[in-house]
DNA sequence: AGTTCATTTAGCAATCTTGCTAATTAAAAT
DNA sequence: ATTTTAATTAGCAAGATTGCTAAATGAACT
């Protein structure tokens, strides 16, 4: 454990609501969560956005951790982190208790 | 009610998401809420960058309604909308269950 | 009235973000 | 081996965001 926790804390609440600032990002995490895993062009197609572009914001939910990804032959599926949604919009709204 | 509330809920998670995108407006919210209401004066010394520019993050969080000003004499009191900050977060945690 | 104090607004340069199309990777099918 | 399919990466232009300093507003004090 090399940083201290809080550190690690506010570290990933830098990511997550970085993320989530684009309505763009908040829509397809909505998308793919309701819907289940999905592969990226179901989800791309979804959008009305060029699939590159869904694709970079895919990636960027990939490495902040909001989702997972798996990759099966040439396809890739996505799945939310559920947990991770859930935990740190959970602390951070109790903060404000 | 001239649009319909999944319109308006939507409008106000990107408003608000936006906010919190940046870190000094997290540090900012935080800071008001646990010292309870401040001045704006009080708030742009507690942080690094410079007063004009606390004064701009403030003006965003007062536009989204995540805080809320009282002009007194020529000082403006800052206090946290305790009530939206958690609203939208735990509604979009909540989608997540 | 003139000065000071608290704060915001203007204006600008630097940086980040987003969106696109074109190019690339790599697996599957022929 | 070549082509097709799924998806990402590169590269760039347009727009948004942030931070600064200087200027402006407007209440309070002398």
């Amino acid at each position: 454990m090399s940083k201290p926790k809080g550190v690690r804390d506010v570290e990933l609440a830098d990511a997550v609501f970085a993320a989530l600032a684009h309505p763009a990002r908040r829509q397809i995490l909505l998308s793919v969560h309701y819907r289940g895993e999905s592969r990226a062009g179901e989800i791309a197609n979804r959008f009305d956005c060029s699939w590159p572009t869904t694709s970079r914001h895919l990636a960027m939910l990939a490495k902040t951790g909001l989702v997972d990804v798996e990759t099966v032959g040439r396809e890739r599926i996505y799945r939310v982190n559920v947990d991770l949604v859930r935990k740190v919009l959970n602390n951070w709204s109790g903060y404000f208790d």
